[in-house]
DNA sequence: GCCGTTTTCGGCCCGACTGTTTTCAGTCG
């Protein structure tokens, strides 16, 4: 079960996408989705609010207010369920295909019959689309790539998604009578992109009570096994829940087991085999006598098997384990290191809260200093200005200083147009504190195109950070088609850092990236690309990606002390002030 | 359906890309 703010995201946005189906007024579903993206992304639990906050949220007006509260007292909305009864709820599973929307949903519903995207998968493959109109064969080559795209994701939940359930999940299960300790391990331990199910662990003498408050919680909705020290459960939306209980005294050797990944495990056991020792999830144990010498802790297994403790995020078997034996393992940056944010959003472009909200809430995370890096006007439904930008600034400065320990720097995020050019001339530009600049369009052109736009933009003696790299978005959107090794290389010698974008939908550019990266000697930046307060937290996800892909505080310009950072940002001789 | 230094009506996210419907509709950011 979803908190209800993003419960209530989703049935608005239900209903606007229905609007949209069944030909509405534009204007009118537009009003839905801007009010389900601001109740999704709000801070406070929609739930203990009263009807003037609730209307104070921006986009939510008297209607969706009493929707809304509707849903909150009865699990139900009238309108929805009248409208919902127009279309087969499969039309709207196709609007979640890439190039499909809502009339192309409706065409194929109301011609073909279509209700599912697996119906649809048949008619392709039978050229049931055959004559239909809007349909020609690019269209159909595309709508296939797309169904691909999102199956390559299929049935996998982004990080934020999985730690929320999983976070209920532990509160509740932790709460059992004689539930000792309660954490997840699994992929969402290792911080992976994606996560399939969410593995938890419980220490407990006695596993009953544990196993009875685990299939008790509210989220839970189909119990699909339940032994003695295993259970796994499903919720409403079909995502697994596996919960392994174990005796207190093997904590440490169950949570290294089922934290995986599979292939760090072999090359563990492997350790463990030539010294004649056998591990297992209830401990590590001599291989003749079977005697047990350490299980508590994960550190004691690591270390009786001559091995540092190795942090979830790298192990994945990229050669963690080698150089854990020759003492080479790097210390991997952490949250606790970040001294800001390089790239957040506000309400003036296309973020939900004011400059003031959001930079309260950064001050509230003891951030030491912090970017408010708004679109610039290439991106023109954000219909930025520079008297926009300039008063923005104003503000910004004004506000510098209330927050005694957080310094403010005015920055934008600028576009990068399919040349590499960004917007503002040079001039302009030397009045931000920094520049991020990423692309937003022509995800189409071929590789020598991207490297050389991506190169350029590194080039501009202005544009400090590289936002999210490749532009992909996970199950959505691959990324672009460019040679990162000549982009890294450039973004090095230029003094450039890349982002590490801690959006849970992005998370870009990915581990892998990264480790290539750091072959080049690039710096990065960890960011959130927060476009609410709620928001700022992704920053976790995005230490996590950096995590995997070996990054060290030294390598990540915002864990750098102001003046430092400052110094990096005027890039080089170039450019003084 | 929301909103208001344009305040109870009349605007609201605009422009580009793509494929195809030979003049534009649909999708996307």
């Amino acid at each position: 079960m979803a908190r209800p703010n993003e419960e209530v995201e989703a049935l608005l946005q239900e209903y606007a996408d229905l609007i949209a189906i069944t030909g509405g007024d534009a204007f009118k579903q537009r009003a839905y989705e801007r009010a389900a993206r601001a109740i999704g992304r709000h801070a406070e639990d929609i739930a203990t609010l009263d009807a003037k906050s609730l209307r104070a949220i921006p986009g939510v007006g008297r209607s969706i207010a009493d929707k809304v509260e509707e849903y909150l007292r009865t699990g139900r909305v009238a309108a929805v369920e009248e409208s919902r009864t127009a279309v087969p709820p499969g039309v709207r599973e196709l609007m979640r295909v890439p190039t499909l929307g809502p009339k192309k949903a409706m065409t194929l519903y109301r011609e073909r019959g279509i209700a599912s995207v697996d119906e649809l998968v048949t008619a392709l493959r039978a050229d049931g689309l055959d004559g239909l109109k809007g349909f020609g064969p690019k269209s159909r080559e595309n709508i296939l790539h797309g169904i691909d795209v999102q199956r390559q994701s299929g049935g996998r939940v982004l990080l934020d998604a999985a730690t929320r359930l999983a976070d209920e999940a532990v509160a509740g299960i932790a709460r059992a009578p004689g539930c000792e300790r309660c954490a997840w391990a699994g992929s969402l331990r290792r911080m992976r992109e994606t996560v399939g199910d969410i593995d938890l662990l419980a220490a407990a003498d006695d596993p009953e009570p544990v196993m009875e408050a685990f299939t008790a919680l509210p989220l839970v909705a189909e119990v699909i096994a339940r032994g003695p020290t295993k259970t796994s459960v499903r919720t409403a939306t079909g995502f697994q829940l596996d919960l392994r209980v174990l005796p207190p005294d093997a904590w440490g050797a169950g949570l290294q087991y089922f934290t995986g990944s599979q292939a760090h495990n072999i090359r563990v056991r492997e350790i463990a085999v030539r010294k004649k020792l056998k591990l297992s999830e209830y401990g590590l144990f001599e291989a003749e006598s079977g005697k047990r010498i350490a299980a508590r802790t994960e550190e004691e297994v690591y270390e009786r098997l001559g091995l540092p403790w190795i942090p979830p995020t790298l192990r994945e078997d990229r050669g963690e384990v080698a150089a854990a034996l020759r003492g080479e393992l790097p210390e991997p940056v952490t949250e606790d290191d970040i001294r800001g944010d390089l790239h957040t959003h506000t309400d003036l472009t296309d973020g939900l809260d004011t400059l003031e909200d959001m930079v309260r809430a950064a001050a509230a995370r003891g951030y030491a200093y912090y970017a408010v890096t708004d679109h610039a006007p290439e991106l023109r439904m954000q219909r930025m200005t520079r008297e926009k930008t300039l008063a923005q600034r104003e503000r910004l400065r004004a506000l510098d200083g209330e927050h005694r320990r957080m310094r403010l720097l005015h920055g934008t995020e600028l576009n990068i147009d399919p040349e590499g050019n960004v917007d503002w001339p040079g001039d302009f530009l030397a009045g931000f504190d920094l520049c991020v600049a990423s692309v937003h369009s022509h995800f189409g052109l071929d590789r020598d195109a991207q490297t050389r736009r991506l190169i350029r933009a590194c080039e501009n003696p202005y544009v400090n950070i590289i936002g999210h790299l490749t532009t992909r978005k996970i199950g959505r959107r691959a990324g672009i088609d460019v040679d990162l090794d000549a982009v890294f290389a450039a973004a090095a010698r230029t003094g450039t850092a890349v982002e590490v974008n801690g959006h849970p939908n992005r998370l870009d550019p990915r581990d892998e990236h990264i480790l290539l990266a750091r072959r080049h000697g690039v710096r990065f930046s960890i960011d959130s690309d927060a476009h609410a307060t709620a928001e700022l937290g992704t920053m976790r996800f995005g230490v996590g990606t950096a995590q995997r892909g070996w990054l060290t505080k030294d390598e990540v310009i915002n864990t750098w002390p102001l003046t430092r950072l400052r110094h990096f940002l005027k890039k080089g001789p170039k450019r003084r002030r």
